[in-house]
RNA sequence: CGCGGAGUGGAGCAGCAUGGUAGCUCGUCGGGCUCAUAACCCGAAGGUCGUUGGUUCAAAUCCAGCCUCCGCAA
């Protein structure tokens, strides 16, 4: 079967979704609707945003679809569209059984995690807060559980020591989308595997809260640097000074030590830890822009020994 | 009108309740010292103090409006 004639139906919402239904068209599936989460207010001003798949879709005049559930009505309306073949990256929903009985060519799903590891929301954010070396990208057709399902193929991508959540993303998504519309060829084609998952290996990623975004610098270098790389831009690994949170962008592991929150040194500001230092290279007190960690010791006059 | 912080040489800050010489650390440029330095010493350049108006002999500082940036919340 053609690729064009494949209708697949597309669902997904954050920018690695949108960057994998750009893929999907631009190989020549027939992409016949796009499901997405609804829009949702954003910022100080609380203006009404549209996710990156919307946006992306509605440049391509592909139907958009923003239930609220996919249960009853949505269901009705997935079967009228009748797809050969349904592909979820980063939807925010688990699929019903009814629909995932709709297409003939099953339900694809790309999870950005070496599965049965790390699975649901946060995946690469987990993967850098423990200082995994490796991540990855897996395929597999969805059941009605939490990523669950069985596996079709796997992508293995290394992370860098300093790579923060921003940049494995992009990483993800450049390496991820090829490999999935890949994937979905021979799915269709039917030359795919299927490996069901080993579920006593299975382990959690839940999404992230602020609460855990606050670090103290009796942790080791090691895992505040973990965090601080892993919670960039969101949850923002951070500490407070005074009654102030001051958020810590980038850090770099530094070979002294000293008392847990020592300054070690002004210019570049290092801080001792637990285990090890850390030079704090970007930082953005409450109120103010990212500034240079150094900027920040100077303006406030901090000297070498003082405690943060 | 959701709550709160902030706009001062290139960077980060102080100064503002008690109006009256533009301050600190760093950077930049020039010179010096040192085997050497993210070190030290000497010197210099660089600011209509976010913007508009008001009060005053006099406003970075007091008053009113506006613009912009940021934290929280979502």
């Amino acid at each position: 079967m053609n690729k064009k004639d494949v209708k697949v139906l597309f669902m997904g919402t954050p920018e690695i979704a949108k960057g994998c239904l750009e893929q999907l068209v631009n190989d020549g599936w027939n992409v016949i609707g796009a499901f997405t989460r609804e829009d949702k207010p954003v910022g100080r001003k609380q203006i009404m945003t549209p996710p990156p798949v919307k946006v992306y879709a509605v440049e391509q005049n592909i139907p958009v679809y923003q239930p609220k559930t996919l249960k009853g009505e949505a269901t009705e309306l997935i079967s009228q569209l009748a797809p050969d073949l349904i592909v979820v990256v980063a939807y925010g929903r688990i699929l019903p059984k009814a629909v995932i009985d709709v297409p003939q060519f099953g339900c694809l799903n790309l999870h950005v995690s070496l599965l049965p590891q790390y699975r649901g929301a946060a995946p690469i954010q987990w993967a850098l807060i423990n200082g995994d070396k490796q991540t990855g990208v897996t395929v597999m057709h969805i059941d009605e559980g939490l990523d669950t399902g069985d596996i079709i193929d796997v992508l293995p991508i290394e992370i860098g020591e300093d790579e923060t959540q921003e940049e494995l993303f992009l990483d993800v998504e450049e390496k991820g989308k090829a490999f999935l519309s890949r994937v979905c060829e021979e799915v269709v084609n039917g030359t795919a595997k299927r490996t069901p998952q080993d579920h006593t290996k299975a382990t959690l990623a839940p999404p992230l809260t602020k609460e855990m975004a606050l670090f103290s610098f009796d942790n080791t270098a090691e895992t505040i640097h973990n965090k601080v790389r892993g919670q960039n831009p969101w949850p923002s690994a951070h500490f407070m000074f005074g009654d102030k949170k001051v958020k810590v962008i980038k850090t770099k592991k530094v070979d002294m030590s000293g008392k847990a929150g020592e300054i070690l040194s002004t210019k570049p500001l290092v801080v001792a830890c637990g285990k090890g230092a850390l030079q704090l290279v970007t930082v953005q007190p409450e109120g103010s822009k990212a500034m240079d960690g150094t900027a920040w010791s100077l303006g406030r006059r901090f000297n070498k020994g003082d405690m943060l």
